[in-house]
DNA sequence: TAAATAAAAGATTTTTTTGTCTTTTATTAT
DNA sequence: ATAATAAAAGACAAAAAAATCTTTTATTTA
């Protein structure tokens, strides 16, 4: 479903969400450390999610990510398009070139069914209010 | 979810199950033209599902590959993680080794209404009965 | 039995994804 | 101002996935 680089993505905002703050920078380094990621490989994939304000930064001393509270309110689906691009949610699952409610695929209403609904949470749900479930719940990341 | 091998896999089944039979063998050639697949890639993958018994096929003249009476009852689930392996139904969708029901990961439950729907019907359709649907509905391969 | 045919198997290449290292630029604290 | 720090950017390497080509083996029909 999702590519390595987009699950270090959503986990590194989650990680972001609950234990940085504007006050709070934390640096690639740590993150690395603390998700058990390759650091440079992280490091490319804050940048893309940076470069699209998806999170933020600062260099230098005491620098490093973190999530403004702009950032908060955006979601996963917003993240998980930046890394893996648009398609993510409409592409057919047989990869077929034309696949709609029109024009199903043999599996269109199955994958349609059960992704839509992965789709619609995470459309619909800001990172800020599912790190309050992951504290809350006191979920691994 | 699935990998362009596992696409090209469900697709020559489905395709299959619809157009050849014990009597009417289809060669590699043919079925990639008719999917628009690379030739020499759907051969190998047809040779992994012949090796599994997923699909039968014979050599020589008036060889190709159809499936049998017993092929049918099979299911695309068993297509899927012969391509796939086993584990692309129950894997983390954020790649934690350890995400269950007991100790989810913060898209356990959205992914697992999702995907487990989707295990369900490729688990309990036997490929015969979508094929009858695919030629009821005249749906596209 | 021989020629033709088509899958099986093996080897290789290309492309994409993942992962690493180095240099540059911006920021901050001294 | 300067040194230290950390992200940004660029270049590169390794691994995996996708795709191609060649040789071998089995089967059938003439």
């Amino acid at each position: 479903m999702f590519s390595q680089a987009c699950k270090y993505a959503i986990r590194a905002v989650l990680y972001l969400a609950v234990h940085a703050s504007a006050g709070k920078k934390v640096g690639v380094k740590d993150i690395a450390a603390a998700l058990d990621v390759p650091k440079y490989f992280l490091a490319k994939i804050l940048q893309q999610l940076s470069r699209n304000n998806l999170i933020s930064s600062t260099k230098g001393p005491s620098g490093g990510f973190y999530l403004s509270e702009k950032n908060l309110e955006a979601t996963l689906k917003e993240v998980v398009e930046c890394i893996d691009g648009p398609d993510v949610f409409n592409a057919c699952i047989l990869g077929l070139p034309v696949c709609s409610s029109e024009n199903p695929c043999p599996l269109h209403i199955q994958a349609f069914a059960y992704r839509e609904g992965l789709h619609y949470q995470l459309k619909h749900q800001a990172i800020g209010d599912l790190a309050k479930r992951i504290e809350r719940e006191e979920q691994k990341i």
